[in-house]
DNA sequence: GACCATAATTGGAACGATCCAAAAATGTCA
DNA sequence: TGACATTTTTGGATCGTTCCAATTATGGTC
């Protein structure tokens, strides 16, 4: 029931000296007698002072809040959640402190967090932007001088650093993998065409058709919703194919989780009529039957990169744009016919019955 | 490239008003004429204004800064990212901002980051504390007159709000459910009998064992982390008991899945040798095989609730420790034996391969 | 046009810290 | 002891906003 809040003033009242020397003790400096440091912290903590951050970088100029804001467009998403874990590690052992919003995707939403992300003072930015963001949604931060990381997903043409995944590589080694099980018609299915990330993965399925002498014909390209329902939509598509593939990479694993769905739908087996190679690595990836071949990525990882880059240009005061592409791997589980084509080979009796 | 930031004053010049009917527009005061309104307005976009918050609760007493402080233990369960997620929801849509912190169940983690936000000028505190949490590490934040809610695990003899989950009411239905499918001998694993999380869970044990005419033996109650290994530990050292269990509820859905592990390393199958419940209901609890029965809590459900009930004290300035609790349900699935008893009743031939 | 009520505006003093230049205390040495 | 260097300490002034009392503009009425 304190009503007044212990201040400076207070402080160095109580102990005989003035608010500077109070101040000085605060930041740590040299300046200040052993004698006199260890009263002042002393009484402070006698009275219970908390420091008012808010009215020292009133003074200080410029924003050295020491908070850093984070912008993410699903934190239901597993994924995102990680990533704003391996934010959080890094910025808490920097010593500042992490706020986070979620935007459901929703541009307006992302709008309204950021601007009052820049009311609260944030030392710098780290999103992954709600679908539909325009790179010219970061001018006003990047000429304000703010420092921003644009994480996951790619903004091209904005002026800012970012930390994506390697999407070409990572579909590359999906199509390259199929390619060696003896495929030769491969659909990538799912995903907004008008996102870079589909342009980037698009991109790499391209290329790996093309260095594995495979015909890339670009009806073999499916877009859809990036969800479980969209690839349903998907691959009932693609059976209507003329030539039918027999194997498909998709844009994330919900994709091809609803790609498995409707091939099930088709009296298809995945793994065993038709291979499924999702992207994402999502923890049900493992757990799923059959287990889900997938492109690995370390959605951790790439939160800690983002904000190591993003103190850096903090401390730099003002860096070149920059941009980190963090690996991935294939990891080959069921849904791609390489392990059961293995199991096969081991005891031909088993599994027989399907649904 | 703008060095200089821009200021009340700076719009009040432009516009050729003082600063204090800058301030009225800001606030958005009926005092203030709609022509000067509209010109202010249009400068402050103009210009460029970014609202120094800061700033305003310097001068507004007390600590209004709009910013709710929000603790979880471990951000990577995807309970608590819902949790987070639920909360976000209210808070934003009553224009607060989430200041998110991730402790990762370290009490020294728990205290810096409260302290960074007491410094921050927090209006409320969501926190699901850290493992070993003690009721007086509340006292100060209550004392300094800060609304804190206090959800998922219960911390007793604190003076706080709390949300929490219907615990011993779901394990209840548990037990009363493999009672119902003909357990007479019936287990419960996992947890770490020092949380109050863990002692409500077994005293609904101990009533539903009572309740179906059970003996309700305590060698049947066996500790263990609540991990997927400690479900690992817990079943083996289960069924070493003389008179064996024929089933169990288990902590959380991690012990639980861990206990599926362990009986098939004895050659028994989940669901057939023996039954299993989880508790929480995660995502893998759906797709996994066989897919667990477990109690279903609703994580984002708690998170708005705990926001709403933060929101309303913080409005009321002062209101009495009220605790709420969340009603789960119970979801039947495989692990339980009893869609698998219906099934073989159905077709006495199917699945007949193990593993 | 004088009067008044109401509407709109306005300086200056806060808020709680930091910063700076300058003062006071202390130590050193001839 | 005095002169000087060095270590500690200290009053304002300041950051960008809100609050308050006081002032000025506006409109209506007789």
């Amino acid at each position: 029931m304190t009503e007044t809040r212990v201040t400076v003033v207070d402080i160095a009242r109580a102990v005989g000296v003035s608010k500077s020397t109070v101040s000085l003790v605060l930041q740590g400096s040299p300046l200040v007698s052993e004698a006199t440091r260890a009263k002042v912290t002393s009484v402070m903590r006698d009275l219970g002072y908390v420091y008012n951050r808010g009215a020292a970088n009133l003074r200080q100029s410029g924003s050295k809040s020491g908070i850093i804001g984070v912008v993410v467009n699903d934190l239901t998403n597993s994924f995102f959640a990680e990533l704003a874990v391996g934010v959080d590690v890094i910025v808490q052992s920097a010593g500042f402190v992490q706020f986070l919003a979620n935007t459901s995707e929703s541009i307006d939403r992302q709008r309204e967090v950021i601007a009052t992300m820049r009311e609260h003072g944030i030392s710098g930015l780290i999103i992954s932007p709600a679908r539909g963001t325009e790179p010219s949604d970061f001018r006003p931060l990047v000429a304000a001088g703010l420092p921003v990381v644009v994480a996951v997903r790619n903004s091209p043409g904005a002026k800012v650093s970012s930390v994506i995944s390697d999407n070409e590589g990572g579909i590359f080694a999906g199509v390259a993998h199929l390619a060696s099980l003896g495929h030769r018609r491969i659909a990538f299915l799912g995903g907004f065409p008008d996102t870079a990330v589909f342009q980037e993965r698009t991109a790499g399925y391209r290329k790996a058709m093309q260095a594995n002498g495979l015909d890339c014909d670009d009806g073999l390209i499916i877009a859809s919703a990036p969800s479980r329902l969209g690839g349903v939509e998907a691959i009932s598509q693609a059976l209507k194919l003329g030539d039918r593939p027999t194997g498909a990479v998709c844009f994330n694993d919900a994709v091809a989780f609803g790609v498995c769905d409707g091939l099930r739908a088709q009296h298809l087996e995945p793994g065993v009529g038709f291979a499924v190679i999702g992207f994402d690595d999502v923890i049900e990836a493992r757990t799923a039957v059959p287990a889900l071949t997938t492109i690995s990525v370390d959605p951790q990882g790439i939160g800690r990169r983002a904000a190591q880059l993003l103190l850096k240009q903090i401390n730099a005061g003002k860096a070149e744009a920059e941009t980190l592409i963090s690996s991935v791997r294939l990891v080959v589980r069921d849904t791609c016919g390489a392990t059961r084509a293995a199991a096969e080979m081991d005891n031909v009796n088993r599994r027989q019955t399907g649904s």
